[in-house]
DNA sequence: TTGGATAGTGTCTTTAGGTCACTTTGTTGA
DNA sequence: TCAACAAAGTGACCTAAAGACACTATCCAA
């Protein structure tokens, strides 16, 4: 048989295949507290359970898998997040009470400010505080699969400024500091930190100050080719 | 309508989904070269070409995807290879001429040792120098697949001994040198080198000694709590 | 027993990061 | 107007990890 033949006789629903959905955990900073984006389920499983935004591929408006998160998020925040990375794919049997089920999951970060009118308009979204994660029961392993993504989360806080992508635009140093302290669960020291930061190079002073109370702060903005521009992380070499 | 009507009249092929497979990077060091498993495709699409091993979940074999890829590995090598992690999941309408396709990929390592014999009585296997990729026309993404691979491959030389699964169960420091220096694609120096492995305290001292020319080598074999034994890294926190 | 080959170490230098006190620069209210 | 306060930003010293490289150790083979 020729390809040609094979490819026109093709049945894609031939064979049984697992179910196939995406999520995304998406972080923001606010008021010294990191908060993930939960949607309150309107079907069928797990109805009217919180959990992770996310859906299936439309195989017509979809090009990439990259595409079907944007969607999703955007359909809930009214934005696109300027980071998106895959953070793992999670398979088996049981997660899914409809059966074998896959979910190829990303972790995403936006300045809360970015968002806030459209998710109140938005009546079933709303940001979560991670510390208050552990009282609620979500659904399917969406808790799971927050925590990996803060884990993934913490590890760039160590050797990279891409929680950045959580606060506005221009931000400060001591902002910045902040998140990576909360991430990581611990006071670093300032001058270290901004050492590590000046060296990595990829921020730049905008010339404008933040007006808080003490010293006005000079605030920097993320360099263009860390773009604030849907970085999305996949497979890039 | 209740969750148990709905559940029950679920009708998994209701709706379209992409295709879904599972792919296997494995790697080998033999005689100073990074060689990569590699497969001939039996069936359309791509019928002939070489490729990853990997294939379809078995909603009845496999629990998880991890079965998934460790079974069709045991297919080609005849044995579970004591390192097997999820690299990536790449999804989207033109890697597969079928339509829509996702796949999520692994790392796997393994002595060369443990399999000769078996991949020698399947014809359908080979291992291939990493080097040797630029010539061939591999079936689908796979050739980016394995550059991923091995790029994940060489961070982990950077900071860990993952690469030491490349090695039988009994190394010599020299071994896993060579190894990291041809991931790294550049020389290290011994005493660097030494120093962080020692620190780590990853590996321990078998009592044996290598025989080769020259001085002989202390024989170093894995700690059990990084065991040679299918660590699978997916989403362990 | 000596020379070749490779394993393994001693030690100085370089660099990244920790610590912490000090200076700077704004606001506020007596 | 100017001290007191608050937070931003820096100087300087210390420690730990890694680079560089020469040196010693231990085997085999001729």
């Amino acid at each position: 048989m020729t390809e040609e033949a094979y490819l026109r006789d093709y049945d894609p629903k031939a064979f049984d295949s697992p179910l196939l959905s995406v999520d995304a955990v998406l972080f923001t900073y606010r008021e010294g507290q990191l908060k993930v984006l939960l949607v309150e389920r309107s079907n069928h499983p797990e109805m009217g359970k919180w959990g992770l935004p996310g859906g299936f591929v439309d195989l017509e408006a979809d090009g990439t898998l990259e595409d079907t998160v944007i969607r999703k998020l955007q359909e809930k925040t009214g934005v696109v997040p300027p980071y998106v990375e895959q953070l793992s794919t999670i398979g088996n049997r049981s997660r899914d009470k409809r059966g074998w089920s896959v979910t190829v999951c990303y972790t995403a970060l936006i300045a809360h400010q970015e968002c806030e009118t459209h998710i109140d308009t938005v009546s079933d979204a709303k940001w979560v505080n991670l510390k208050d994660l552990e009282k609620l029961d979500l659904a399917f392993d969406h808790k799971s699969i927050i925590a990996a993504g803060r884990e993934r989360l913490k590890q760039k806080a160590l050797y990279s400024i891409v929680p950045a992508y959580t606060l506005p635009e221009k931000f400060t140093l001591s902002d910045l500091q902040h998140v990576h302290e909360v991430l990581l669960g611990k006071p670093l020291q300032k001058k270290s930190f901004r050492r590590r930061i000046e060296q990595a190079d990829l921020i730049v002073d905008t010339g404008e100050k933040s007006a808080e109370k003490g010293r006005p702060a000079i605030l920097y903005r993320l360099k263009p080719e860390a773009s604030r521009h849907t970085f999305i992380r996949n497979l890039e070499l």
